[in-house]
DNA sequence: CCGACTGTAATCCCTGACATTACAATGGAA
DNA sequence: TTCCATTGTAATGTCAGGGATTACAGTCGG
């Protein structure tokens, strides 16, 4: 039997983990002027990178802005990270029962 | 000129769109009793059908358990077009001046 | 010692998804 | 034609969450 290929078994890493440990280092930014380059108060920056909040478009768009990255690459981090919440939650979607298309 | 590969010209295609045009009619099902087989309101499924409102990461969960679909799928129809909104205001992401790594 | 940096708390505002309830219009079936 | 299912929509109220401000405390390095 092979593990299903469903979701990830572990948490998702959040996006602000990578902004956090790899991209405020790698630039030598402080996270006041990291904010002010990306046009957002710091408290906006503190909570995403500390894990508080989560990864906006409008955020991920800023990033894609300012660092040349794919705003999707952001966003697909929080998706994962989303859907893996809802997948712990075990009430959720327990009352679905899945349409089979054919028989 | 080959033109840049960046954000789509034409406005993405919304979710809903999917929904009402093909899922719908292809399961000969009402939106009320999808709504009911979703497990939300019959306004969530009308206002989503008609692109008044975004398909959320609960919305696209459900559907991924009872379409059998990946919910991902779901998510990045409204990510793109997400991002296409933002990148139509000038405004928006005008004052962001891009990080040049190297010189 | 002082200032920059950062975590955090407290407010306030605004947006948006969602549930309910109700009503009008439409269209098909009996 | 009559009746009912379906659907669009309006009106409300709730709740969660992102974001801005302001303020305060602790930490660290020059």
């Amino acid at each position: 039997m092979k593990k299903s290929l469903r979701h990830p078994a572990r948490r998702p890493t959040h996006p602000g983990a990578i902004l956090r440990e790899d991209v405020l280092p790698a630039l030598g930014m402080s996270q006041t002027e990291f904010a002010q380059r990306l046009g957002v108060s710091r408290l906006s920056v503190s909570e995403l990178l500390l894990e508080k909040r989560a990864m906006t478009t409008a955020m991920a768009a800023r990033l894609g802005k300012l660092l040349g990255t794919s705003p999707e690459t952001w966003i697909n981090m929080q998706t994962a990270l989303d859907l893996w919440k809802i997948a712990q939650q075990p009430k959720a979607l327990a009352h679905i029962k899945p349409i089979r298309k054919s028989a």
